[in-house]
DNA sequence: GTAATACTTAGCGTTAACGCTAAGTCAAGA
DNA sequence: TCTTGACTTAGCGTTAACGCTAAGTATTAC
């Protein structure tokens, strides 16, 4: 049972030297290993990189993460904590979102502009 | 009329040191420049400068944003081809936005549990 | 005329998040 | 047993997109 690191790769798209940089960093804490030293993820630890990716790929730097991460690891005294840090960290994905968007709206639009520009452009050449 | 680097930079938002880096690597061509060699801005200068932020808060890299450039500057026989390109990058963005509001949700789910869990807490710890 | 701003070249520095390598050791599934 | 994969330390390399500095010159608004 549990993932070796190459499996938790191929689940995860993250290649084995970032997990090992991820857990080095304390992004993932309570790996578990066999014996000799190999290390076995559990079910619990992929759901908990999902969490780390979500993270990471909505703007947060890995220092970041490791607060959000640290504050996991005192117990539940820090739940309120972590959730405000979560909300903020929310806020500050739907700024992203409304700006994407008008970026969005914008590359629409010079499309259209494009668009009609060649149609002009076609017709005039047409002839 | 015209402004001055210093004017674009507060408009833009972008340093003086990034226009004359976006200039010099071929993002911003025709900017006029007095006899003295200062550059004056014009409005549709900000205008583009407006497109090409677009494009790069979008994740569009400096080099790619070049070949766009380039095709602008080769006149209408380009403009299907500037068309096309605009098309693919409309839906990288479509992807990105995708991916953030999964993100989005999880984050929301994450919010919720913990909410819940501070308020089984609270309960325990309350008596 | 003078202070404030702009110009150039050029080249080194920075940050984030890894990638890659090497050397040497160890583990484990078939 | 043997091959395949995993482990460690440690340290250098990489990419993107600038930042910053210095030195020395020129311009311009007031």
């Amino acid at each position: 049972m549990g993932y070796t690191i190459k499996d938790l790769s191929e689940r995860t798209n993250l290649s084995p030297n970032t997990l090992r940089y991820y857990e080095k960093e304390g992004l993932l804490p309570d790996i578990k290993r066999t014996k000799g030293g190999i290390r076995h993820y559990s079910q619990e630890n992929l759901e908990w990189i999902g969490l780390i990716t979500c993270l990471k790929n909505t703007g947060m730097t890995i220092k970041q993460i490791r607060q959000f991460v640290d504050l996991s690891l005192q117990g539940p005294e820090t739940l309120k904590a972590r959730c405000e840090l979560l909300k903020t960290h929310k806020q500050e994905i739907e700024r992203h979102i409304e700006e994407i968007n008008r970026y969005y709206d914008k590359v629409n639009c010079k499309i259209d502009y494009y668009t009609k520009q060649y149609e002009q452009y076609m017709e005039e050449e047409g002839n």
